[in-house]
DNA sequence: CACCGGTGTGGACGCTGTCAACATGCGATC
DNA sequence: GATCGCATGTTGACAGCGTCCACACCGGTG
């Protein structure tokens, strides 16, 4: 334990604990530097000497709420028991945005924090970020012959546009009172039709 | 033209103009009682008789978001040449997402400050309401015979969800410096995948 | 004409982020 | 082992914010 290192603590992880906790519990207006430094009994200005200003801050609390984005559909990704490939790949997808509406439901602070200063543009083939999770996903879709390639390109910017605009609407946003059983069902019914509109194949997708 | 009115104009027009103008250009976070105050020529404080708060102003501010947003999907409603029935449904059911992804990206301040103030829960079936514009293009799908009445439960907020998270994502989130020509091919994409999503009978979405 | 109430003003309080100057004490150096 | 430097923490200040309060104005009503 090398709790009391230098003058009080070690600061900088007190500040960051303290700032993960006050977004979860009261969002991203809930983070005041001055507050945190109050709360962690040091003086205004002691952060500054840890973070370069308050989005370095926030920056700390986004990568906290990163990392749980992640847990969590790891987490729903674990449930998969389905063995065979195609129902596996897909299952696997639709356990991915349940994981992602599962954060953001639980932890809705730290994920609207996430999504006001979201670290920088993913690039998607990295397989611990959630974007390069949602690849390897439909990739792998595509390898199990469930997916149509021609249909793959921007199949990961679709997919995440519905979870994360169902996240939204659900977490502070026009569907705040959406009552859980209804909004279980729906988010339910999307997935279903995100499956559905890969799992077929594209002749059918004639336009006019 | 009744313009000085009272003590000086009519400070709730002008402070409500001066709003919205500071929001399209800066977004939620420029929206100052002080600082529009200062703008319309008058000392801070003016502003509380004309609203309650701060939260009044914004509401005021979204409300316009509202319009504007409603404004740009009739506009790409009314761009639908399609006269076969149910050709006509699926391009209108387009529209509608194209228009509201339009009005994101041409007015990302406004978009903004409409989502941290929506007027309350729509009930979905004011049709001058973009959620009630997009029930009114749902049920018209099922009443073509496009859309599986069996899929449509939920399809709206699968609708909303999809297009709201692509606006969100491109807005300042994560896909913010996607170049335009992607992006847009990304959104057509979406949308092809609803409308496929839609046009599919209920037998081919056998789980597992 | 007097007055009353809607409107605008000025001042104050407490909060915020941030900068500058000052104090403190750990750890490396002589 | 004493000393010095630099990282760390403190105090004070400034500007800006939202909001409350007391006061000033002025137009329409009695």
């Amino acid at each position: 334990m090398t709790a009391t290192r230098y003058h009080h603590g070690n600061l900088r992880q007190a500040l960051a604990d303290a700032a993960v906790a006050a977004a979860r519990e009261r969002g991203p207006d809930g983070l005041a530097v001055r507050e945190l430094a109050r709360s962690v009994g040091v003086s205004h200005n002691a952060a500054y000497r840890h973070f370069a200003d308050r989005d370095a801050l926030v920056g700390v609390v986004a990568d906290a709420g990163l990392a749980g984005l992640v847990t969590a559909m790891d987490r729903r990704l674990g449930e998969v028991t389905a063995t065979e490939p195609v129902a596996r790949a897909r299952a696997r997808l639709t356990a991915l945005g349940t994981g992602y509406v599962d954060f953001a439901l639980a932890e809705p602070g730290l994920f609207q924090v996430l999504f006001t200063a979201y670290p920088d543009p993913p690039d998607g083939s990295d397989a611990s970020d959630p974007y390069g999770m949602l690849n390897a996903a439909l990739d792998d879709l595509v390898a199990v012959g469930y997916l149509d390639p021609a249909l793959r390109e921007g199949a990961d910017v679709t997919c995440w546009s519905a979870v994360h605009g169902f996240a939204m609407l659900c977490v502070g946003g026009p569907l705040r009172q959406l009552p859980p059983v209804v909004r279980d069902q729906a988010l339910a019914a999307m997935l279903a039709s995100l499956d559905r509109a890969y799992g077929v194949r594209a002749e059918s997708s004639r336009a006019e």
